[in-house]
DNA sequence: TGCTAAGTGGAGACCCTTGTCCACTTAGTC
DNA sequence: GACTAAGTGGACAAGGGTCTCCACTTAGCA
């Protein structure tokens, strides 16, 4: 599926935006989500004029770049909650997702920050929470997963992975596997200890959380997403 | 300790250095470090100027802000080293160490950041990683910790910690503490399932990472401060 | 009180981003 | 081959960061 945004293209503008969006896989992949489109401009060969016009706005690219992996995400857990037995599929569709987080330096944050333009992406990531909710509950009903794992805790697992994907550098993938495994050990239901509360935040919430440090596309200076006021008055105009 | 940095400053430039450090620490709190430096010196009512003056750099402001955080850490590590039972000492310190990151959005990106100018803290750090690593082992001899956790899945851990804390906001505290039982769950010498082996990087190998996305004090576009040439060509001028 | 070195604030240099503009080039059709 | 709409690249605007410079103010001492 070459995208649908290359339909009428001409064939020289349709193979300078395939580049484009190759590059820009590429470069998100190995370097995170920040870097310059200048750079990835640079490294297609084009000037940056070309890469605005077939993307308007980074987050635009971003969005084109990452589309299959969330898609793949989806079918993930779709192929979870196929498998007969739950808790292997639990497993495996963790296992799976933090695989391709770590492989990937973009799409952990991509997956995590929010992309208001993508509606479309939203929409994949909103089914794929709520497929895993239902493999959630499977797997608890087969009595292989504790009784008090929270679906939101999804959003921990996903968030102690992008760090620690963000702060290994080359051993990303080893590193990523062995906090999962650690995790998934704590997630079987033979683990009585009792557990804190879980923190009252699904994936939705952190994604319009204004202080989402994990750097979603959007950098300092975007738009005044309506604040959700934490913080005490704070008056002055900062930042 | 009203810091060494102050002594023979008049009493007025005392009084601002003191107020300086002082928001500074509330603001990296709250906001993480990359609060601009003349948010700083706004909220300290005085011009960058002064700020400047007495912090050469915002690494400089950082490493001052930080350095008794950085100390409670070293006596953490030292009391549980005193508690009798190793294996609670063990894990009241990872809970005390995760609390402070989750109390304090700058001070863990700070402990996971390189800061190559500030010798001092550098040893104290490497100091707690030492100690640690004795609290593993007596917590290993007491059969109470895993014998294949490895002293670098502290470093795991932080990170790991660090990304919730990121990602969760206003319930970076909640957060941190149920991905914190998860992980002493997993750690519990009972849990017998095999691990994948553990990454190879300490605290020590992330540190130097010129890739380190946990985003430390420099930023992109700072000044021309002598680089330490890390990386390797890298060929095209790039980012 | 008056002197002076220490301290100060604000303008601005400099760099890095994202995104726009416009004169030029070129693919594709007749 | 010539025409034209589509496509292009590089300069540049706008805005955000760190850090510097320098004319002015002021604490502290005699």
């Amino acid at each position: 599926m070459p995208a649908e945004g290359a339909v009428g293209l001409r064939a020289d503008a349709r193979q300078n935006r395939d580049r484009i969006v190759e590059v820009a896989r590429r470069l998100f992949a190995d370097r995170g989500l920040d870097v310059p489109m200048a750079a990835i401009a640079r490294h297609a060969g084009v000037g940056v004029a070309t890469l605005y016009r077939r993307f308007p706005t980074k987050e635009a690219l971003v969005t084109e770049v990452f589309a299959d992996q969330f898609e793949a995400c989806v079918s993930v857990v779709d192929d979870a909650l196929a498998d007969p037995d739950p808790w292997r599929g639990f497993c495996t569709a963790i296992e799976k997702i933090c695989g391709m987080q770590a492989a990937d330096r973009g799409f952990g944050t991509a997956f995590v920050a929010a992309f208001p333009e993508a509606v479309e992406i939203e929409r994949e990531r909103d089914r794929a929470i709520q497929a895993f909710a239902e493999l959630t509950r499977r797997a608890k009903a087969a009595g292989r997963l504790r009784a008090d794992f929270s679906p939101d805790d999804l959003a921990l697992l996903l968030m102690a992975n992008c760090g620690v994907v963000a702060g290994s550098a080359g051993e990303a993938g080893v590193a990523s596997r062995r906090l999962v495994a650690y995790l998934l050990g704590s997630f079987r239901a033979e683990q009585a200890d009792p557990l804190p509360p879980p923190a009252r935040l699904s994936l939705h919430d952190v994604l319009d959380s204004p202080t989402s440090a994990t750097r979603p596309v959007r950098r300092a200076g975007a738009g005044p997403t309506a604040h959700q006021g934490t913080t005490a008055p704070q008056g002055t105009g900062d930042r």
